[in-house]
DNA sequence: TTTTAATATGCAATCGATTGCTCAAAATAT
DNA sequence: ATATTTTGAGCAATCGATTGCATATTAAAA
């Protein structure tokens, strides 16, 4: 069990040559005879060398690793982004270091910082549910690296963007069970403090008044989206007798808990309800009926995100590129919402 | 936009002490008095130092990195260990940096290698269904670097390991399926150089012999137990007029395919038909029936995990504790497979 | 043949933190 | 008052790779 792994001075002495040479040739610098590189490849391969990726970063300042927080992996939308961004970034011979907040501000910031201290070249994030305050992303771009939000953004930072077009997502959907008859719709919304729910729900409201239909804030309601949430606010409604027809969720998961209580409390969906939800998540095609959702475009936004960091990393500091990417998502229309079923 | 990062020689001129004094009093070194230890904090915090990581990781030879290979971080079972695995990391200062291997070997292989670049600590891994060869995984033991295996393990490894017991996993189910009346069980399963796939498939047959059923080989499908694996085969099956009142799956994805196909074509789940997977994916309690299937521990897996990596990590390298942990999965049982619905 | 220009490599410093060894000053013991 | 400890810090090397600035050798030009 020997430990010691070579290093490019093992190299050297075999060859009688100095490290600078090994390390040159190791790096296809012009200045070094072809003889030489022939030489300083066979004997690394000989001796099964492999470079320290930590004296390397120490020396440039680069680390090739960029760091990726996400509220949760654990969701089809975030890992896809993940896996378009790996894929790119795996290509340019970098790494990446995913991380996740749980949708909880404290873990956010001792992410960043336990980043920064790992010397990340750059940050990729969507921000905690949570996150009211973004003071320890304002500390990475002090330090003049690159960070580029995705999904879940903030205005208070000037930096590149990648969302979809909430607004148009939700219009979409909305007007989509309106024109299958809904008139009194449910929307199930979170902390309008966060982007996407406070575009989603613009979209809805804009949906209903360019139907001529009313914005009931009765039917507006907060919770975390979570599956448990979206059972116990479709109970209270139920209970409440207030009249509706229609549900429209910013969260699959919640419209997955209304379509349970709807299905226990007797009701037929879509005959007398129509359900829609957000995010395409896979089981949302498993379900009977299947529901209708919206798509997030997470194999795009991922492969844009990762574009739009290297464009910063690459960038000169000083023309900070910062720029703000929107996708049009596509609403996917299941029997949930439709009334030829 | 300063970029330049202090460091404890910034530290040092600012006092008139040297940069060793600012190491030692940093960590908290007897050798350095109360008096210096304060004035070195105090400024420590005045300038915003933090600590590089990587000149660290090079002097000592400890990253203080964990990577972490699965096949795909989107899928509940994994993203529950990480989890587990991410809680003890980080709470004994340490990160993870995860890959997935998208079940591919050679990305696997490259994985291992770009980890073993960056320099982690150890490697916490659950293997790609695609490999067939360890020698990379060899490697990592070679250098003496801590290896664990979770989940999908090999026996051509002499390393820590944690896995449910699969065999009786898939013993009480079939069990459970025989119990309520079924005589004629489909197993869909996987390459048998996979430990989990070779244990459910003994679970299934061992519980077959001990009811007095036939084993009959006929019944046991070969696929990648995909949804659309589950779907084909089901198809298939269905078309082949092959008496069957039973389908036991090895994974939730495939069961899921095949209840679609199951009741595309008219057959009654679990009047006709009983079903049941393994996984315990969320979405087998959302389905129509819900699924009966597996779970999988994944929690207390995470955690187990992490503890005997980190017992590895703390080893004296000479006595190598590898040890296997078998944890006791969970049949949750759902109408899928039940009588009295 | 001498000068000039390429070509191929070596030297030594550097990145930032750590640590064995040395040493001066202060405290305690004889 | 001298000898011995103890305490607090500094010096310099080290981890492995990189790179600006020589330098030696060879080839081409004058």
């Amino acid at each position: 069990m020997k430990k010691d792994r070579a290093t490019i001075h093992d190299i050297a002495l075999k060859l009688n040559i100095t490290a600078s040479t090994v390390s040159r040739a190791l790096n296809d610098n012009p200045r070094i005879s072809d003889a030489t590189k022939k030489k300083v490849l066979k004997v690394a391969k000989q001796i099964n060398y492999q470079p320290n990726h930590i004296a390397s970063a120490l020396r440039s300042g680069k680390s090739r690793l960029i760091g990726v927080i996400v509220p949760t992996a654990n969701r089809n939308f975030f890992s896809s982004v993940i896996r378009g961004i790996e894929e790119l970034a795996n290509s340019l011979n970098y790494k990446i270091i995913i991380s996740q907040s749980y949708d909880d501000f404290e873990k956010e910031v001792q992410t960043v910082e336990a980043l920064l201290n790992a010397r990340v070249d750059g940050i990729i994030a969507s921000i905690a549910k949570t996150t009211e305050n973004v003071d320890h992303f304002k500390k990475v771009l002090e330090k003049g690296i690159p960070l580029v939000l995705f999904d879940r953004i903030t205005n208070a930072l000037e930096v590149s963007q990648v969302v979809i077009d909430d607004h148009y997502g939700a219009y979409q959907t909305v007007d989509h069970l309106i024109k299958n008859g809904c008139k009194r719709i449910v929307h199930f919304t979170s902390n309008p403090r966060i982007n996407i729910y406070h575009e989603r729900r613009r979209g809805y409201e804009d949906a209903l008044k360019d139907n001529g239909l009313e914005v009931d804030p009765n039917l507006i309601i907060f919770s975390n989206l979570q599956l448990e949430d979206g059972r116990r606010i479709m109970q209270e409604i139920i209970d409440s007798k207030i009249d509706f027809d229609g549900v429209f969720s910013s969260s699959d998961y919640s419209i997955m808990g209304a379509l349970q209580v709807l299905k226990e409390n007797g009701y037929k969906v879509p005959a007398q309800v129509k359900i829609a939800g957000f995010g395409n998540e896979p089981f949302t095609s498993f379900t009977e009926p299947p529901i209708t959702t919206v798509d997030q475009k997470s194999i795009p936004m991922g492969k844009i995100t990762a574009e739009s960091f290297f464009e910063l990393l690459n960038a000169d500091s000083a023309s900070s590129v910062a720029k703000k990417t929107i996708l049009k998502p596509e609403l996917i229309i299941r029997k949930s919402s439709t009334n030829n079923s």
